[in-house]
DNA sequence: AGTAGGATAATCT
DNA sequence: GATTATCCTACTG
């Protein structure tokens, strides 16, 4: 698999891809491209090097977790080379091993909805802080990135990120898999005055299907 | 089916 | 002090 090289590519290069944690087992259906500082307003690295951010510049194929929302853990493939910040977001995938397991892990919704987003995905994979910056590709780590269901090329579909202001389509995903997450375009939480209807910003439209 | 509002805290300004 | 790469519940039709 390739992760080195312009980050849409290796997004697309992980859809069909197997995450497993030991215990469950994903296969990717909907991830998210993120680049590095002053190429992407979206992205944590935009700015510069932070703690929070710093799993962003290692190694390729490490992982990349953060918090957010005051809740939820977020889960990234690192994309190299080293000092260079991108990475994709895991935001979605069906469950392919350890259904059981994963069930435990989450108790609400149905099977499909187990890793329908990014923060559901990390729960099913029981991801937190302690992941943050461990391989995926040796089998040092508590996450295992293996190699790749065939995917269609044709059936990979592209569009704006979720919940990002303002954006490119680097969002991916497997046309016709139901375990692909709903688009949301962005929201700003206090809406400009002046302008009370609402604080959106034009997205796209579809989602899966 | 679709939308609206709230939860909740690390991170950054 | 404002923002946030989200999810859940409740409500409308």
């Amino acid at each position: 698999m390739l992760l080195v090289g312009p980050v849409q590519v290796a997004a697309r290069g992980l859809l069909g891809c197997l995450v497993t944690d030991g215990g469950v087992t994903l296969r990717l259906t909907e991830v998210e491209a993120y680049a590095g500082i002053g190429q992407d307003p979206g992205s944590h690295a935009h700015r510069r090097r932070t703690p929070r951010n710093a799993s962003m510049f290692g190694p390729p194929g490490h992982a990349y977790v953060y918090f957010t929302y005051g809740m939820h853990w977020c889960l990234n493939v690192v994309c190299g080379p080293v000092g260079h910040a991108s990475a994709v977001l895991l935001r979605a995938g069906e469950v392919i091993e350890g259904i059981g397991v994963a069930r435990g892990r989450r108790r609400r919704g149905r099977d499909r909805d187990l890793a329908r987003g990014p923060a559901r995905l990390a729960t099913v994979l029981a991801v937190d802080r302690a992941v943050d910056g461990t391989p995926m590709l040796d089998g040092t780590g508590p996450l295992r990135l293996s190699d790749r269901y065939p995917v269609d090329p044709k059936s990979i579909r592209s569009g704006p990120r979720v919940g990002v202001a303002v954006d490119h389509p680097w969002r991916f995903w497997i046309a016709g898999e139901p375990t692909v997450s709903p688009f949301r375009p962005y929201l700003s939480r206090r809406p400009p005055p002046g302008n009370p209807a609402a604080g959106r910003t034009p997205g796209a439209e579809e989602s899966a299907g």
